[in-house]
DNA sequence: AGCACGCCGACT
DNA sequence: GTCGGCGTGCTC
């Protein structure tokens, strides 16, 4: 009987993205998952076996299935993942199977390192070799005595021994010279054994409860500092105990030297890591050594979610709502999505950690739909520190126009007193910002949307981000009549200059995109702040993430409302996240922690929870807004990027697309909340003119309308025009 | 994505 | 006559 295999080509174009059809030859054994070389046309090509049947559905000539590609291969698991991401992404086939192979094994880029080991051979008359040796042979019963003991690397014997000496016992057949792959091991920081700590009670609580895997997914619902990774160092022992294996996923930036250090100093060789500052050549034996079972635990960023791992017993996400889990290029997908289809293939738990859980997430909790876990108190009782609103109107008023309020600078000039560090966040990014009066706070916003409105340096106009409407800038505040307007975004640049004109004699430092390219980048600019002391650090979001800083008593937040006209639904709950995470870098050892948060809108919600520490009253607020404005996770978004390099043809196809989904207004009625084709708010990026459409639709009817809009996109999306689709999108920038 | 096929302009 | 430009279309 001839089997046919089902194979999706390694190539990247959506007109090849479909199965073709080969013959199984007799005794080559493909099994499906295998990576598999096909004659594709005139040439020999790569594919994937999705699976193996016994008659072809077409009537095309088939020809036969060349070679097995070694190694690489897809588990049954990750064939069924891939399967659900074509379906709920609507994703091509090729880019969802290379996600689960490394590309150093795809691409052939890298390939396992072999070393000359040495060791004795056993043969006989050694010891009366030895005694027969004259004095001066002193290095040969070194070698011997060293070789004794274990097996080692021939560069080594002949470094401490001399080159001789190991080629003469070779020669008289004493040693024999073998070779063996050698890990590339990605460097570590001194581990500095850690001992074991008893846990608290809320930790053990959660350990426990995820150890009995009471339900399906957990939030692990902790304040900066209460000891979340001792809860998943236990919870993954636990699972090793079992015999099973484990997944932890931190955010890109947040996977310092020292989190690995202290996952080996407590599974040693079982760990595995992945993330993008490895080499080539570590990266492929880090997978290699996932794939054939030698780690059984592995730490990386959103990547590592498809590793080839066995027996997954446990699924983690630290710092859940950080936004780099979701991948906004080309395979688009929520890591969380695959992290809760894995952790149900396998009946595991998956647990998010975060102190500041995204919106949605939470609202599980509540559902019932997830368990929560909480862990409200500090390990070290350090106190968390203390919040100061500064109103920045009120620093106008009193003649200070510079960036930096009273309040904010007598607290730094006190820490540098008392040898203190003090951090400065800014979160400058893009080009545009909103305009500001900065006399009455006025910021101009959209008649139609009540969006505020961004100011574009093309056309020196403002625009808003939700209906592409135009208006004209502004050179006087409509409100008071005064001229001094400023644009939002004073970059981290200025506030570096600006604070050394104050502070000349202090070290200060700056941590952004620009300085911490390179590898190791941030480390680079960590280690440096923390060599000094009194010092100042400037820096943007990244600042938030998770570093632990011993001596920092004073945050300032410079401009805290910055995140918070960002133009989209998300903004109170970003500048929430953000603004709590930059303030748990203070005080964290000794406790005393000053963080002082800059506004203009001292009122607003955001800052009065944000200085309580209650996240849990600032999601009681906000998820009410959400329903009451029907938005996540009340309703969901859709957009369509859809981008052509002729601006005419990206516009017809945008407004084609617009009136195929038109009808869809009529089907579903009052679930659809809003339906509009606009610009992108970049018009024009590498070269390609991009329009957007927009869709808000409450969440029943998402998979009937899903499969609809995918169906319409694919027919209007061809080679030229690219039609990107987001669900939720976390920024409509 | 490649690679062949094919149908027009400028050369030995 | 034919060498070669890259538009179009196919690959089980």
């Amino acid at each position: 009987m001839t089997m046919i295999a089902e194979v999706i080509v390694d190539v990247a174009n959506s007109a090849v993205d479909k199965v073709f059809e080969y013959i199984i030859p007799e005794n080559l054994g493909v099994f499906e998952g295998a990576r598999v070389l096909v004659p594709f046309g005139p040439r020999k090509i790569l594919g994937y076996v999705l699976s193996i049947k016994n008659s072809p559905s077409t009537h095309h000539a088939l020809k036969e299935v060349l070679a097995i590609k070694e190694g690489g291969s897809i588990l049954p698991e990750m064939l069924e993942l891939c399967a659900f991401m074509v379906e709920e992404y609507n994703i091509k086939w090729v880019d969802a199977l290379r996600l689960c192979i490394s590309r150093e094994v795809r691409n052939e880029t890298a390939k396992e390192k072999h070393i000359l080991m040495c060791k004795l051979t056993g043969a006989e008359g050694l010891e009366e070799y030895i005694t027969s040796l004259p004095s001066k042979s002193q290095k040969q019963k070194d070698v011997i005595n060293s070789l004794k003991l274990a097996s080692q690397k021939k560069v080594e014997l002949e470094k401490n021994f001399g080159t001789s000496a190991v080629s003469t016992l070779v020669k008289k057949g004493f040693v024999e010279v073998f070779e063996e792959t050698e890990r590339r091991k990605p460097l570590a920081l001194k581990t500095n054994q850690q001992k074991k700590v008893a846990l608290n009670p809320d930790q053990a609580f959660a350990v426990e409860n995820i150890t009995k895997f009471l339900r399906q997914t957990y939030v692990l619902f902790g304040v900066t500092g209460s000891g979340k990774t001792e809860v998943y160092l236990n919870s993954i022992e636990k699972a090793l105990e079992r015999g099973k294996t484990a997944i932890l996923l931190v955010p890109e930036i947040g996977l310092t030297p020292q989190v690995f250090a202290l996952l080996e100093s407590r599974f040693g060789q079982k760990v595995a890591v992945l993330h993008s500052g490895l080499s080539v050549g570590e990266r492929f034996d880090e997978w290699k050594r996932i794939e054939n079972g030698e780690a059984r635990v592995v730490v990386g960023a959103r990547s590592a979610i498809f590793a080839p791992l066995k027996n997954v017993g446990l699924i983690l996400i630290d710092e859940q709502h950080e936004n780099s889990y979701n991948s906004e290029t080309n395979p688009r997908y929520r890591t969380e999505d695959i992290a809760l289809f894995r952790a149900k293939y396998n009946n595991c738990p998956l647990v998010l950690g975060s102190a500041t859980p995204s919106i949605e997430t939470f609202e599980k909790t509540v559902s019932g739909e997830y368990m929560l876990l909480r862990m409200p108190n500090r390990v070290h009782e350090a106190p968390l520190p203390e919040t100061t609103i500064v109103d920045m109107r009120n620093e106008i008023a009193r003649g200070n126009d510079s960036i930096f309020s009273m309040p904010l600078l007598s607290a730094i000039s006190e820490a540098i007193k008392s040898n203190k560090q003090t951090i400065l966040f800014i979160n400058r990014r893009g080009y545009t910002s909103f305009l500001r009066c900065m006399e009455c706070g006025y910021i101009p916003k959209c008649t139609d949307c009540d969006a505020p409105l961004v100011y574009h340096k093309e056309g020196d106009v403002l625009k808003c981000h939700f209906c592409g409407k135009k208006y004209r800038t502004l050179t006087a505040c409509p409100n008071c009549k005064s001229v001094h307007i400023r644009q939002g975004a004073i970059g981290t640049q200025k506030v570096v200059d600006e604070i050394k004109k104050l502070f000349p004699s202090v070290p200060v430092f700056r941590m952004d995109n620009d300085t911490t390219s390179g590898k190791n980048g941030h480390q680079k600019v960590l280690e440096a702040f923390k060599a000094e002391s009194p010092a100042i650090l400037v820096g943007t979001q990244m600042l938030a993430k998770g570093h632990d800083f011993d001596n920092v008593e004073v945050v300032g937040v410079l401009d805290a409302d910055q995140t918070l006209y960002q133009t989209d639904y998300k903004s109170a709950e970003r500048t929430f996240q953000l603004i709590t995470q930059v303030s748990g870098r203070a005080g964290r050892k000794s406790g005393g922690g000053k963080v002082f948060l800059q506004t203009f809108n001292p009122k607003h919600f955001v800052y009065r929870f944000v200085a309580n520490k209650n996240y849990e009253a600032f999601f009681d607020q906000e998820i009410s807004v959400r329903e009451t404005t029907n938005f996540p996770p009340y309703a969901v978004i859709v957009r369509l990027l859809i981008s052509h390099e002729k601006e005419e043809v990206a516009y017809q196809k945008t407004k084609n697309i617009f009136e195929a989904l038109k009808p869809l207004k009529e089907e579903f009625g009052e679930n659809i909340v809003f339906l509009n084709a606009m610009a992108s708010p970049f018009t024009r990026l590498k070269n390609k003119y991009r329009f957007q459409v927009l869709i808000r639709f409450t969440k029943q009817i998402k998979d009937d309308i899903m499969k609809k809009i995918y169906q319409t996109v694919n027919i209007h999306q061809d080679g030229k025009c690219q039609i990107f689709v987001e669900i939720n999108p976390s920024s409509l920038a």
